[in-house]
DNA sequence: GCTATATTGTTTTCATGTGCACAAAAAACT
DNA sequence: AGTTTTTTGTGCACATGAAAACAATATAGC
C-alpha cells in the first residue's frame, strides 16, 4: 500500500498533474482525514436511495447536473458531497451509478452486517422487527426483549421474546452491535445503561428522552413527537403568512 | 425612525413597561416578521420537553445558564432562540418556566387540536394510533384507512378501519388537517396526491420516498432507514478513528 | 433609595455550510 | 491528431448559524 502511494505521488507531480492532491497528501503523510460533517452524512442515505433507483432502472452513468434535477438540490452540492470521500467521478463523463452506489454504501457501512436487538415489543417494536427493508440492508434482528412476562416466549416473525433478565447474557453471547429502544421513556435511561455496560456499540432510541452515554457509544434519536410538532408549527406558520 | 423610537420608548417606560419592544416596533411599522429558521424550530420541541419536566418538578423560574447546564447547549443559544419570538425573560430574574412552556407550546401550535387520519394500518400505523402521547398534545386520530379489505371494519383503539374508497369523503366531512402515511413506498405518491386534492394541510410521511406537494402543504418525512444508516456510519467512523 | 449582583437582549465575532464560477481533464466529434 | 463539448474538482464569495462579548435592566441586599 505504501509503495503505491509513493508511485502516485510521483505521477502526481511529474505526470498526472491535477490528480486530487489532498487525498495523496493525507495518505502519504498518514494525516488524519478531516472529519466529515453530519450535514453531509445526513444527505448520503438520500443519495443512496436515488442511486439505487437509477441502478434498478439500468442507468449506467449520471452527471451531477442531471442528478441535481432529479433530486432538487444543486449540482454543486452533489459534487462537493461526493468529493469529500475522494474522486468518484470523471470529468466529461460523470459518475458511474453502480460504483457510486457501492461506494456510498460502504461509507455508510451497509456493506457489513449489524446485529441488533429490540427492547420493547410493543406495536413500534413489532413494526421494526417486521420491517424487511432493514434486513436487506444488513441490519439483522437477533433478539427481542420485553418486561411483560406474558410476552415471554411468544414469536414475532419467528423470533422469541425474551425476558429482560437475559439481556446481558444474550448480548455477550451473540455479539450484538445495536440496541433498539422502543420502550416508554421511564425505562429508557436504565436500560440504556445496561446496554452500555454490556459494551453495545450503538443505541437507536425511540424513547422520548435524552440518553447520556459514554464517548464511543453512538446514539441516534428518533423523536416522533418532535417531528409532529414541527409539522404543527409549519401548518400554523403557513396559515399566518396567508393571513 | 428616530421619532418612532421616542414613541415606543414612552409607552415602554410609562405605561406598559416590559412589553416587548420588537413586537411594538414591528406592529407599528407593519414590518413583516423575519422568518425563523427550521434550525430554531427543530430545537423548540426539546425545550418544551425540558420545560415540561421542570414544571412538573415545581420549578418556577430558570436562567438560561442553568437550563444550558441541564440541556447541554450554550446559554447564548437558548437566549437567542427564545428571543426570536419576543422577550420571554426578564433581566436579573430569568425565565418563568410555566409561561415559557405555554408560549413555546403556542408557537408549536399544540394549544390547538389537529385532526388526523392514518393511512396504512400495519404495525407502524397501529403503533401510532395507539400512541397516547399524541392525543395529549392535541393530535386526535379520527380515521384509519387501509387497502386490505380484510381489515375493513376492524377496530384499532376503538376506531374502525375504513376502505381507501372512503378517503375523500371522510376527509371532507371530518375536517382533517393531517394525513399520516404508513404505507409502502409504492402507494405513497398516489395517496399523497389524493390527500392533497382533498385540501389536506399536512402530510406526516413514513414511506421511504420523496413526496412532491404544492406549496402550502406541509410535509414532514420520517425516514427510519436513513436514521439507521447514519447510526451505522457513526459506528464505522468511530471504529476507524480508534484504529 | 442606593449599590451590587444577576441575567437577559443584542451586537459582534467566529465558524460552518452552500452556491457560483472557473480551471482541469476526460470524452466526443471532425 | 486537433478541436469542441461535457463535466468534474475546487477556489472563492456569500449566507447562515452559533458562540462570545457586551450593554441594558431588573432584582436583591443593605
Amino acid at each position: 500500500m505504501g509503495f503505491w502511494i509513493v508511485v502516485f505521488k510521483f505521477f502526481d507531480i511529474y505526470l498526472t498533474k491535477g490528480y486530487n492532491r489532498n487525498i495523496i497528501w493525507q495518505e502519504a503523510l498518514n494525516v488524519e482525514e478531516k472529519e466529515i460533517s453530519q450535514a453531509v452524512i445526513g444527505r448520503l442515505p438520500r443519495y443512496l436511495r436515488y442511486l439505487g433507483e437509477l441502478k434498478d432502472e439500468g442507468v449506467e452513468r449520471i452527471s451531477s447536473q442531471e442528478l441535481s434535477r432529479i433530486m432538487n438540490v444543486t449540482a454543486s452540492q452533489i459534487r462537493q458531497d461526493f468529493n469529500h470521500f475522494g474522486g468518484f467521478g470523471q470529468q466529461g463523463y460523470g459518475y458511474n451509478v453502480e460504483y457510486l452506489y457501492t461506494e456510498i454504501g460502504k461509507i455508510l457501512g451497509i456493506d457489513q452486517t449489524h446485529k441488533l436487538i429490540i427492547v420493547g415489543v410493543g406495536h413500534l417494536g413489532q413494526a421494526l422487527a417486521n420491517y424487511m427493508n432493514f434486513e436487506r440492508r444488513g441490519f439483522l434482528v437477533r433478539g427481542l426483549f420485553d418486561q411483560n412476562p406474558e410476552l415471554t416466549g411468544t414469536l414475532v416473525r419467528g423470533i422469541p421474546v425474551r425476558p429482560m433478565e437475559e439481556l446481558e447474557s444474550f448480548i455477550g453471547e451473540n455479539d450484538i452491535d445495536i440496541g433498539v429502544l422502543t420502550i416508554p421513556k421511564e425505562g429508557a435511561v436504565p436500560v440504556s445503561k445496561r446496554l452500555v455496560d454490556c459494551g453495545i456499540k450503538a443505541i437507536w432510541n425511540f424513547a422520548h428522552v435524552d440518553l447520556e452515554v459514554p464517548d464511543g457509544v453512538q446514539v441516534e434519536n428518533v423523536h416522533l413527537s418532535d417531528s409532529l410538532m414541527k409539522l404543527s408549527y409549519n401548518i400554523t406558520r403557513f396559515e399566518k403568512e396567508q393571513g
